[in-house]
DNA sequence: GGCGGAAGGA
DNA sequence: TCCTTCCGCC
C-alpha cells in the first residue's frame, strides 16, 4: 500500500505507516491551504518541529517537549510567516503563555526555552464534532466496555462528554488514539508520515509487527491508528498514564469540546484545576 | 528568562 | 478568538 503524502513538508511517496507515529492532517495542515484558518502558533512550530527544522527548534529529552535552540530566529520565522516583521522572542513567548491556560502547552521549568506540548488536549481542542455517544453506542463497538449507567439515556453525553470520554481516555494507549477510539476517522487520506523528529515513538520493525496485521484493523482504521498499533508493548509501557497527560485530561475530560473546542457541559471543571501537568 | 495584565488589531 | 505590543515585576 502506497500513497503520495503530499504536505507542508514535502512529498513522500512511501508507506504512510513507515517509521514513526503521525500526526493527524490538522496538526501539520500548511496555512495557506484552502479552508484553514489563519495559522496558529502552535501548529507553526509542529510544522517547523516535523520538517526538523533543528536549527531554530527541536525535540526536546522527553514526551512533547521542545526546544527553543535560536529564540530569535525562531521569531524572525514566525514573524515571516505571519506577516510581523517586528516579531520578536519576547513576542512570541507571550503567544506561547497564553497556551499555558488553554493547557496546550506548558514550560518545563528550570529548562531555558523549553515548553512541553499537551499533545492529549491539542486532540480535544482540535478535534470538534465527534459524534455522540448514543450514536458511537448504537453504530460501532467500542474498544473498551460500555457500562449500562452510560448507555441508559440521563447518562449519555450530548457531545461526548464525560464518563465515555473518560473511559475512553483510560483505554487509549496514546492520547493521540483518542480520536480514533471515539470512531470518527480524521481526514487522513493526505496522511504523512513525519520525518523521524517524533520523540520516543519510532516505530518499530519488531517481530510480529508486519502489515499483514493491517488487515485485521477495523475499516476505516486511520494511518494513525496503524501506526500507534504498530509501537510494541513495552514501548508503550515506557510511559505511564501520568506521562502521557492522562491524569490531567482524565480530570479535564469532563468538558465537553464540541465545534471549535468550544467547552460545554461540566461547569466547574477544567477551568477551576490545576494548571501543572506532572 | 519568564510571567501575566492590559489594550488593541484583524 | 488569537495573537501582538507594551510593560512592570520577579
Amino acid at each position: 500500500m502506497q500513497c503520495n503524502c503530499s504536505s507542508s513538508i514535502g512529498s513522500f511517496p512511501s508507506p504512510y505507516w513507515s517509521r514513526t507515529v503521525l500526526f493527524p492532517d490538522w496538526a501539520y495542515k500548511p496555512a495557506w491551504s484552502p479552508g484553514s484558518r489563519q495559522v496558529q502558533l502552535w501548529h507553526f512550530l509542529l510544522e517547523l518541529l516535523g520538517r526538523g527544522e533543528s536549527g531554530a527548534i527541536g525535540w526536546g529529552g522527553e514526551w512533547g517537549e521542545f526546544v527553543i535552540r535560536d529564540p530569535e530566529r525562531l521569531a524572525r520565522l514566525w514573524g515571516e510567516r505571519k506577516g510581523k516583521p517586528h516579531m520578536n522572542y519576547d513576542k512570541l513567548s507571550r503567544a506561547l503563555r497564553y497556551y499555558y491556560n488553554k493547557r496546550i502547552l506548558h514550560k518545563t521549568k528550570g529548562k531555558r526555552f523549553t515548553y512541553k506540548f499537551n499533545f492529549s488536549k491539542l486532540i480535544l481542542v482540535n478535534y470538534p464534532g465527534h459524534p455522540p455517544c448514543h450514536q458511537l453506542i448504537q453504530s460501532t463497538p467500542l474498544p473498551f466496555p460500555v457500562l449500562p449507567s452510560e448507555v441508559g439515556g440521563a447518562r449519555v453525553p450530548q457531545c461526548g462528554g464525560g464518563a465515555m470520554i473518560d473511559r475512553a481516555l483510560q483505554s487509549a494507549t496514546h492520547p493521540l488514539m483518542l480520536p480514533y477510539l471515539l470512531q470518527k476517522p480524521l481526514p487522513f487520506p493526505h496522511s504523512h508520515p513525519v520525518q523521524g523528529h517524533f520523540p520516543f515513538l519510532p516505530v518499530p520493525s519488531a517481530p510480529g509487527s508486519s502489515y499483514s496485521n493491517l488487515r485485521e484493523l477495523p475499516a476505516g482504521c486511520a494511518p494513525a491508528t496503524i501506526a500507534a498499533l504498530h509501537l510494541t508493548p513495552n514501548v508503550w509501557a515506557t510511559k505511564s498514564g501520568k506521562e502521557w497527560g492522562l491524569n490531567n485530561i482524565t480530570r479535564t475530560s469532563s468538558l465537553c469540546v464540541g465545534q471549535g473546542g468550544k467547552e460545554c457541559g461540566d461547569k466547574g471543571v477544567g477551568r477551576g484545576g490545576t494548571d501543572h501537568f506532572e
